[in-house]
DNA sequence: CTGTTTTATTAATCTTGATTCATTTTTTGA
DNA sequence: TCAAAAAATGAATCAAGATTAATAAAACAG
């Protein structure tokens, strides 16, 4: 019994047909239609999401009342509030499918169970959180050592297939701009 | 046999004494004075570091030769770079101690014969990084959310022993502004 | 102590990217 | 298939924060 999540642990650690079914058997698959949402502000985030098929965006609404992106998922990247899961406080974010989505959901309180079933579990998504930690490093680094233009051409040489695939107004909010600002950049190079 | 790191480690999970004899043998405290570096660019980072006493900073060098503050880390936090440390590739960073420092390090390879001689160890790590990406995750919305003015008050009002504890220049640096910028602020207000 | 380096301040000018508002193009759904 | 909504573009003006350059204050080493 595999699935697309068993299928990625399995390039971290091994697993026995044991470990998978118990795996999969915590976990719930949810299919989740364009532009239908994981998670609101306020509430409290109670879940994991893996997409095992689709893009989803992490955003929240800023004090000028625009959607801010901070975060995009595509196949085989977990994405969730893990302020709000942690701590139990309510979320401010908005997680959105920006395709038609499938995900592989796990609550924190079966993920808590799984770590005890299967403890090298634990290892897995230890070195899943350090890539995700080292990738918020880089991001910072980008940020504090780039223009904005610079970010835009950088991003769009390291994710052309993925720029295919998302309006460029999001890509505009991720990279912290404007989109008229885009358009200026675009009409500039190409 | 105790020390400050497995005092950490122990508000996470339970060591036995033999545990602890094994974490304590596997690091290496070092001492390190005001100025001096514990990682400098085109080096490969291989060790991790947890600040037992003092403060550390990570840095860069931007396009315009000044210094690029990312991280601090005081005591009971760790700090590496985890981009090198898990590819491999060189650095591009400074780690230098702000203040005369004492840190508890630990090699990546001796780090990884510790997982599997105390394997709870992937828990306590797999915790310590979620909370590092969650940091990082409110960084990130801060960063997106706030002017650079509003960022120094709001860290003025998070951390205000940490700020008497730096140089004004290595906040605005970390802040992503000028110290000239930064006088302008404090001339205004306070 | 005292000269030197490090850190902080002030002010004038300049630049990047925001804002506003209008228009055009593309996508979508009934 | 076509109206309506969503997304992209364009141009004029504006503002936050950088740059440059000079000075002042603090910290430090000999």
């Amino acid at each position: 019994m595999h699935s697309k999540l068993t299928d990625h642990i399995k390039k971290f650690i091994e697993l026995t047909e044991a470990d998978e079914q118990l795996i999969n058997s915590a976990v719930v698959v949810k299919t989740v239609k364009k532009k239908a949402f994981l998670l609101q502000p306020d509430h409290i985030c109670k879940e994991l999401y893996f997409v095992s098929n689709g893009c989803l965006r992490l955003y929240f609404i800023n004090k000028k009342l625009n959607e801010q992106i901070t975060q995009f998922a595509i196949e085989n990247w977990w994405l969730t509030d893990y302020v709000s899961l942690d701590s139990g406080s309510p979320s401010f974010y908005y997680i959105q499918a920006i395709e038609n989505t499938e995900v592989i959901s796990i609550t924190k309180s079966k993920l808590e169970e799984l770590f005890i079933a299967v403890p090298k579990l634990e290892r897995y998504f230890r070195i899943v959180q350090q890539r995700a930690f080292a990738a918020a490093q880089t991001r910072i680094k980008y940020i504090y050592s780039m223009s904005d233009e610079e970010r835009y051409w950088h991003f769009n040489s390291l994710f052309p297939a993925f720029m295919q695939r998302i309006p460029q107004y999001m890509l505009a909010s991720y990279l912290g701009f404007t989109p008229q600002f885009m358009s200026k950049i675009r009409a500039k190079k190409g």
